[in-house]
RNA sequence: GCGGACGUGGCGAAAUCGGUAGACGCAGCAGACUUAAAAUCUGCUAUCCAUCUGGGUGUGCGGGUUCGAGUCCCGCCGUCCGCACCA
């Protein structure tokens, strides 16, 4: 066959493609005497499209996975489908589609869309979390949850997004906003399901510490989340011995500073107090108007009501300390009460110096003892005990522990743990989402739909007319009998929030029985998840609820493992600059017309960006349609990049362009690049070239146009490089190319197994630029076809095309996708000569090449011996003489 | 406010253990090939001085430790991220 001067991507792509499907490359293997490699990335919501995004994430894991299949690995790599979720219901609202269906579409656009990208996946294990045979099973789990006392429901006030007509978890309200919708979250009181994530946080707290291959980055973050502090809770009694309420500190060392008492708004005592002062009441229902965004908690001032009614000091029932209703405290947090001690504590501080309370220094501030404290700023830091009875002298920890063991020697409070994690509220009162299998009967209550007559399905026909609830108003499949009396009873219609769809898929994709969620014995084989890749947006939300529900099958006896993913990566997003001009848009308000200045972003496409470089032979340029820039374009719109010039401009019109930031690319900002039409353009490998190239992958990468043509050169060229394989001219061995063919192989298998993408491609350039420059000789030859192995598993298409180009004699397999990793030369790893640098007084002076090995001795008689570092030393002696063997000589004179 | 990460050429970056800073790529410049263009190939490309040998400076800024610091320590500045009246 003849070989083609350049590599027909495009139908390279879809041959192999082809190829690979009809012989079923990428089935899951299991032989059992092999080591396992489950890669996994986080799967996707079928939106429609895919995005640059999920390009990068999914290049990444096809590496590591075809990588892993090369070194001799059974290779677990799946795809499939987050596919409940609000959009759907949007799209079934706003086009008057079913959801279903728009999902399913959906599904299949990008199932064929992520095909085009030749990712090395097993298509046969690919699930939708909208269909039954998977949300059936979800229900058998939640009902086996339910049995082991993990499932609740609690009358509580909740999150409701009043856009999306739904509740949300505290996880998913940002900034006192709905983290879909935008909308300020109201608070509302219903009846929700909740799972109790919370009789888990000290084990998932404790847990992050075994994860030692997550980012410590993602590790804190969820630490911080579940945020345990230790502390002291105990009863005021109200002045006179009636009972009082209950406080947490976790500073029980300042008790002595107490100077009043302070409870929520929302506290039980204080809506029961209200009921008697109107003045109370209002004050109340201001509190509750106040916002909770970040700016909104920054100017935000401190707010009392006093009550008029006081308690008595826990250590000195003599001391009485006023109560007030305080903006600051919240309900939700500890008990809805605390004891202000102003003296170390800001807010404290803050409120009483408003209101004119007492402020006592207990905590020594260096020499500061005294008991008035002055300033406006609380001293929170170290120091003994002071103005503290029997406290006085004492450390801050001595003091926290003989507070809690006197408080709980004489019954008024004892030690406790509060954490910041709440249980996980999962009703969404959504039609797109998985049933929650339970029926209300009048008679029995409530009653789980027994596990025989699951999947509780979701009815096809459903009115999407109007916002709330379609399963709710739907005319009849909320009717059912009882399972337990048969008599008349109601299904909940309320579905499981898409995060419970999430914690468990990653079980289902390794066994996927039609009778049971999983099979325990091939969970055994395949869990943990070996490598998880994905964006670090779900550094808690996702990755805390599966660590959960991992954990709670564990205790249920389901599983073994208790925690999913063994190596976390959160990968950088794909960046794009941004381009705008200065618009202006005409509004009729009445008889008036006014003209808006806004700033309009315009596509990539549109902009054309004339490139010029200071010498200016082409001062002023003209842009592509010949328009002479120098007469339309806005001199401050030049952009100077070192020696070059910027003429950033509307390519139809010359016009000068802002250029903006280069941020996560985004519908709104214009800055979106299709991966379709790149893929159409320079095929598959390109793309993931790219995506692996340059930045680390960990890191944002910035997309650009001149990237993307870089990565199609250099599959050009190595396709070139490949037609050499035959060529070994009169040259026998090369032992320097030998080398770096050898380190290359090991240093790439490094790079690859810790994903260091970047580096890996830095490599095979270095290699591919020694091959094309070493003369023929039957080491290049044998490099030329090493390299097709070490391309493969990141340019799939390309390294398929050139091993069948290579005669069978070459071939160990019918198609590279079979061919194992090249093995390298242990021998050929290591150098037998090194270059010295030689330092005087720390300064690079000169460098000599010596025998690798050279004891220090010889390389410092050697130093020494070079005329320039001799003319340097002026005939002296050294003072001293460092030398790092292999690596430098330093001489001190 | 609390917690964390990061800061290296015009740009993306590398330097794995404290040991030759800038590998590799992009952009740019010069040249070769070509009627021309594209493609391809060769060379140069941190900065200043000197010009073909060299020397000074240089990893956000200021200090420190060390024979030696991009890397370790202290203090600033800036950018980004997470949490946020959490008692």
């Amino acid at each position: 066959m003849t070989r083609e001067p350049r590599f027909g991507a495009l139908a390279a792509d879809a041959r192999w493609q082809a190829a690979w499907e009809a012989a079923d490359s990428f089935a899951t293997t299991d032989r059992g005497d092999k080591p396992k490699a489950y890669i996994l990335e986080m799967f996707p919501y079928p939106s429609g499209r895919i995005h640059m995004g999920h390009v990068r994430n999914y290049a990444m894991g096809d590496v590591l996975a075809r990588f892993k299949r090369m070194t001799g690995h059974d290779v677990l790599h799946p795809m499939g489908w987050d596919a409940f979720g609000m959009p759907a219901e949007n799209a079934a609202m706003e086009k008057g589609v079913h959801p279903g269906g728009w999902t399913r579409d959906n599904i299949a656009a990008m199932r064929a869309q992520l095909k085009r990208l030749g990712l090395a996946i097993d298509w046969s294990r690919e699930l939708a979390t909208c269909e039954p045979d998977y949300y059936g099973q979800e229900q058998a789990l939640f009902l086996d949850l339910f049995a082991a006392g993990l499932v609740t429901r609690k009358e509580s006030y909740v999150n409701w997004d009043p856009v999306d007509m739904t509740v949300l978890a505290n996880e998913q309200v940002i900034d006192g906003r709905g983290w879909r919708s935008g909308a300020l979250v109201e608070k509302k009181k219903l009846s929700q399901w909740f799972l109790k994530i919370t009789d888990f946080a000290d084990e998932l707290l404790e847990g992050l510490s075994s994860l030692d291959k997550w980012p410590d980055k993602v590790r804190l973050m969820q630490e911080n989340w579940i945020g345990k502090s230790q502390g002291l809770e105990f009863s005021f009694r109200l002045a006179g011995g009636a009972p009082g309420f209950d406080v947490f500190t976790t500073r029980p060392d300042t008790l002595y500073g107490a100077s009043f008492a302070a409870i929520s708004p929302d506290h039980p005592l204080a809506e029961r107090l209200a009921k008697d002062s109107p003045e109370l009441a209002a004050f109340i229902a201001e509190c509750r108007r106040q916002g909770t965004s970040a700016e909104q908690l920054e100017t935000a001032e401190k707010l009392g009501f006093d009550t008029g009614l006081s308690v008595e000091h826990p250590l000195d029932p003599a001391l009485h300390l006023p109560v007030w209703v305080v903006n600051y405290v919240l309900m939700d947090y500890g008990t809805g009460a605390i004891f202000g001690c102003p003296a170390h504590d800001q807010r404290d501080l803050d409120f009483a110096r408003k209101y004119e309370l007492p402020v006592h220094r207990v905590i020594a501030d260096g020499d500061e003892v005294a008991q008035h404290f002055t300033g406006d700023e609380a001293w929170t830091g170290p120091g003994r005990l002071v103005n503290s009875h029997f406290l006085d002298g004492m450390s801050i920890d001595e003091a926290k522990a003989a507070v809690i063991a006197r408080a709980e020697h004489e019954g008024w409070g004892k030690g406790t743990t509060v954490w910041r994690l709440r249980d996980w509220g999962v009703s969404r009162q959504r039609y797109w989402g998985t049933p929650i299998p339970f029926i209300h009967c009048p008679a029995c209550g409530l009653v789980p739909v027994p596990k025989d007559q699951l999947p509780v399905v979701l009815p096809e026909d459903a009115d999407f007319s109007v916002p709330g609830n379609p399963l709710d108003r739907h005319p009849t499949w909320k009717h059912v009998a009882c399972p337990t009396c048969g008599g008349a009873a109601v299904r909940e219609t309320d579905t499981l929030d898409t995060f419970v769809d999430s914690s468990w898929y990653f079980l289902r994709f390794a066994s996927a029985p039609s009778d049971r969620p999983f099979d325990p014995e091939v969970i055994r084989r395949w869990l943990p998840v070996d490598q998880y890749i994905g964006g670090i947006e779900h550094a808690i939300l996702h990755l805390l609820y599966a660590r959960f529900w991992t954990r709670a099958l564990n205790k249920l006896g389901m599983i073994d493992i208790k925690e999913p993913f063994a190596s976390l990566f959160t990968q950088g997003m794909v960046t794009h600059e941004t381009y705008s001009r200065t618009a202006s848009r005409e509004e009729r308000v009445g008889d008036v017309t006014h003209r808006h200045a806004y700033e309009e972003f315009l596509t990539p496409e549109q902009v054309d960006l004339e490139t010029k470089s200071r010498d200016g032979k082409n001062w002023p340029p003209a842009n592509s349609v010949g328009v002479s820039i120098s007469t339309t374009f806005d001199p401050a719109k030049v952009i100077k990049k070192g020696d070059v010039f910027i003429f950033p401009n509307v390519a139809a019109s010359g016009e000068g362009v802002d250029i903006g930031r280069v941020i996560k690319m985004s519908k709104s900002k214009k800055n979106v690049v299709d991966p379709d039409a790149i893929l159409d353009q320079y095929g598959a490998d390109a793309v993931r070239w790219f995506m692996l190239s340059d930045s680390p992958p960990e890191r944002d990468l910035p997309w650009s146009e001149a990237g993307i043509e870089g990565a199609w050169r250099f599959v050009q060229r190595l396709w070139r490089l490949f037609g050499d394989t035959e060529k070994t001219g009169e040259g026998g061995e090369d032992k320097a190319l030998a080398r770096k063919l050898h380190q290359t192989i090991a240093g790439v298998a490094a790079d690859v197994e810790a994903l260091g993408f970047n580096k890996a491609v830095a490599k095979i350039h270095a290699l591919a630029n020694e091959v094309e420059k070493a003369a023929p000789s039957a080491t290049r030859a044998e490099a030329c076809r090493t390299l097709i192995l070490l391309v493969a598993p990141m340019l799939p298409h390309l390294a398929e095309e050139a091993w069948a180009a290579l005669p069978d004699s070459q071939r160990t397999t019918a198609m590279i996708a079979d061919a194992a990793w090249p093995a390298a030369d242990p021998a050929l790893l290591v150098e037998d000569e090194v270059t010295i640098a030689i330092q005087v007084a720390g300064k690079l002076r000169d460098t000599m090449t010596l025998a690798k090995g050279i004891d220090r001795d010889a390389a410092e008689a050697a130093a020494l011996a070079r005329p320039r570092i001799a003319e340097l030393l002026g005939g002296g002696a050294p003072k001293k003489v460092i030398v790092v063997p292999d690596r430098l000589v330093n001489i001190v004179p």
